[in-house]
RNA sequence: GGCGCGGUAGCUCAGGUGGUUAGAGCGUUGGAUUCAUAACCCAAAGGUCGGGGGUUCAACUCCCCCCCGCGCUACCA
């Protein structure tokens, strides 16, 4: 359909999980693009409703609540303050943002339910499923570990073995433990309600592989064409869990929704929310863009049940089937509601050569980002917008942040505005000067202008964020290449009044900038206008010369954006690495269990506490200290592979164990007479194994 | 394993339906300039478009095979 079928706008960013923090990869994947589309479209006088919301059940949240060892409730709370709180701060203009705990969520999803339960469209299937009798919960395929049935690997989980790649039912799997308790799950019964997805072959076939071929991005079409293509399956709608929106049938004691049923339904909750809130006037959760006067409680339907409504999912492409296979189903299946006309998922974004990973430490979070650069959120909004995943994974680095900021921001935008406004300070007491005569550099300049909004507002309409991004700073360029040939500051002593006309242009050119960066960089959009002392302008009154009158007085000017030096670069690069390494050290597993020995066997060692009498380097060795130990019985010589640990002297006088009956053996032409016992950490640090209070030397470990 | 998306200059990436010398930004080198946050402006160098076959007057683009990365399948954007 072409945009101007269109009457109105529901613009949704996915629900982000409250069950930890979010990083930079999800900003560039649902947010920052959204927000951009989003803005662009206020800017253009649309009617346009744009929703999100933390989605707080599944069942992550309880598991994650056992991890922090506090309730599923104090999870979300937590994690929900702290998204909403960087939101806010990277300049998201939700109209709302929502919470999936919400009572009028659980009874939106309720309802939904209900209506496809009263029209027989969810089948009733009743099966065994594993059961952690001390978790008092039943286990997805993922939360089981056994041996593979084919290829004996131990640890296979419950959905698939990744040693050999079978894909598994955790019944299949030999000796099944629960990855919560690591006891072993026993099999009950359990009934759930499905969706029937086949059955709706037929409809996605025409609406998607027909109808949004040539629409929808390849990633998304192909992804969604795979999943027709197999074959679709009945999905579970419903989970056994104590943590989620009730299932409202009377024999549904202790189940809750799919929460992937609940998620996106969040979207309608959101915008009934935020309707309930403007029309009452008690805000809680929205913080309204525009003017909602008039408004009804029940407006919220026409964003979701009128086809005149473009609905559009911003999401990352791990979403790619619930947005567009799972949830317009239900949509459609409803009968009442409409199904989105684009799905423009992102694929990911790396950092510095590696997956983004909350768990494993390699990511940058966007609170901490925000602790880090308050005041550049327009920063990196700009650095991911010109580097967005859009076609295929792309790649963040600090050192690519940096000459984005240097070199674009700072170089490109933020000088030439400054140059314009330095010149027109100079030479015309900050009043914009009049226009004379046009040469033809100003014709073409003008010219050149003009075209900008047009393209812009292509590329946007596309989804195609990067190219609108990279053509807001080309007008910027052209700025700067206008002053370059005109040379206003050659001219300011022979002919004033040209100079005048040149400046005009070039302060109609950074007036412009500050209508069209508004999407994108609003902060400094903002600060721009505040500099160039005029209100918000819409999207179509850009691109002329005449967005400022002649002798219009400039406002006090800054600098828009200030240079980032390459020490806090580094910070931050070792920053990552120190996480990382953190987070390393705090989750690897333990090295296995050797073989069992008997008793006599380990009665035959002799371990005792020694006291370090000496200790010294041994010449052309890295490695080896050479030790005098107090053992109890005599002094000995012990030759030890700790030079890379520890400092001669700072061991000196310490307690240790050391292992006296070990054969003797020549080392760098020295007898050690013994072994000195560490403990190797996890990052491979050596630790002395003292005893908790000073005791004889010579006293027997057993 | 099955399926999907990618593999294009030193780096990060564009190249909708095959059509003149394959593009941008950054980086590099050279020049010009000094109003400006040592910034801007101009120019050049730099690519057997992952590899191999095929279709075609013509292939980065279409088809087949192989290699590599990522994702989905299997509740992280």
């Amino acid at each position: 359909m072409s945009e101007g079928a269109f009457k109105r706008y529901m613009i949704t960013s996915a629900l982000p999980y409250a069950n930890g923090p979010k990083h930079i990869g999800h900003l560039a994947g649902a947010y920052i693009p959204a927000d951009v589309y989003v803005r662009y479209l206020r800017l253009s006088g649309k009617d346009v409703v744009f929703v999100c919301g933390s989605d707080e059940h599944g069942t992550a949240i309880p598991n994650q609540a056992l991890k922090e060892n506090t309730t599923s409730q104090a999870i979300v709370d937590k994690y929900d303050a702290q998204i909403r709180k960087c939101f806010v701060k990277m300049g998201m203009s939700f109209d709302i943002y929502h919470r999936t705990t919400e009572p009028i969520h659980h009874q939106t999803s309720q309802e939904i339910f209900l209506t496809l339960y009263n029209k027989g469209l969810l089948t009733e299937e009743t099966s065994e499923q594993y059961y952690d009798d001390e978790a008092k919960t039943f286990l997805a395929d993922r939360y089981i570990k056994g041996t593979c049935p084919k290829c004996g690997h131990p640890s296979a989980y419950g959905d698939q073995c990744e040693k050999c790649g079978t894909s598994l039912s955790s019944k299949d799997l030999i000796n099944p433990k629960s990855t919560l308790t690591g006891n072993s799950p026993v099999l009950k019964l359990t009934k759930h309600w499905y969706l029937p997805l086949e059955s709706y072959e037929p409809w996605l076939k025409e609406w998607i592989l027909k109808s949004h071929q040539h629409d929808w991005k390849t990633n998304v079409y192909g992804q969604c064409k795979s999943w027709i293509d197999a074959g679709l399956q009945p999905r579970a709608m419903t989970r056994d869990l104590d943590w989620g929106i009730k299932v409202p049938l009377p024999d549904a004691e202790g189940k809750v929704l799919y929460v992937w049923f609940d998620a996106p339904i969040g979207y309608i909750s959101a915008t009934r929310a935020l309707f309930d809130e403007v029309t009452s006037g008690h805000y809680r959760f929205s913080t309204p863009q525009r003017d909602f006067t008039g408004s009804k409680k029940d407006d919220w339907k026409t964003y979701w049940q009128d086809k005149e409504t473009k609905l559009v999912h911003f999401i990352g492409k791990d979403n790619i089937v619930f947005h567009c296979i799972i949830f317009p189903v239900i949509l459609h299946a409803t009968g009442e509601y409409i199904v989105p006309d684009n799905v423009p998922a992102n694929e990911f974004m790396n950092l510095e050569g590696d997956k983004m990973s909350t768990s494993r430490g390699w990511s940058i979070e966007m609170h901490e980002y925000l602790e880090d650069f308050p005041d550049k959120p327009d920063v990196l909004r700009y650095a991911l917008l010109t580097n967005l995943p859009e076609a295929k994974d792309s790649e963040f680095t600090w050192k690519d942040f940096q000459a984005k900021n240097n070199n674009e921001l700072v170089a490109i935008f933020g000088n030439f505005v400054n140059r314009a406004f330095v010149l027109t300070q100079k030479f015309f007491d900050n009043k914009v000067p009049a226009l004379g005569d046009l040469q033809e550099v100003d014709k073409k300049a003008l010219a050149d202008l003009k075209l900008f909004p047009a393209r812009i507002s292509e590329s946007i309409e596309t989804y195609r964020f990067r190219e609108a991004t990279s053509g807001l700073m080309d007008l910027a360029r052209l700025g700067n290449k206008y002053l370059a040939e005109t040379e206003p500051w050659k001219l300011a002593k022979t002919d004033l009044p040209r100079v005048g006309t040149i400046l005009n242009i070039a302060l109609q050119i950074a007036a412009n900038l500050s209508v069209m960066a508004e999407p994108f960089l609003p902060f400094s959009a903002s600060k721009l206008k505040t500099m160039l002392n005029v209100g918000s302008t819409q999207w179509h009154h850009a691109g002329t010369g005449d967005l400022l009158a002649v002798s219009h007085s400039l406002g006090e000017s800054a600098l828009l954006f200030e240079k980032i030096e390459d020490e806090v670069i580094e910070v931050q690069i070792k920053k990552l690495f120190d996480t990382k390494k953190k987070m390393e050290l705090a989750s690897q597993p333990a090295a296995p269990a050797k073989q069992e020995v008997s008793f006599d066997e380990f009665s035959k060692m002799d371990i005792r506490i020694g006291k370090i009498l000496k200790a010294e380097r041994v010449e052309k060795s890295k490695k080896l200290l050479k030790l005098q130990v107090d053992t109890g019985i005599d002094t000995r010589t012990v030759m030890s592979g700790i030079a890379e640990h520890f400092a001669p002297e700072d061991i000196i006088g310490k307690q240790v164990t050391i292992l006296v009956n070990l054969a003797p053996r020549k080392i760098m032409g020295v007898e050690s007479q013994g072994m000195i016992l560490m403990a190797s950490d996890k990052d491979g640090s050596l630790k002395l194994l003292s005893p908790g209070a000073e005791t004889a030397p010579g006293s027997v470990i057993s």
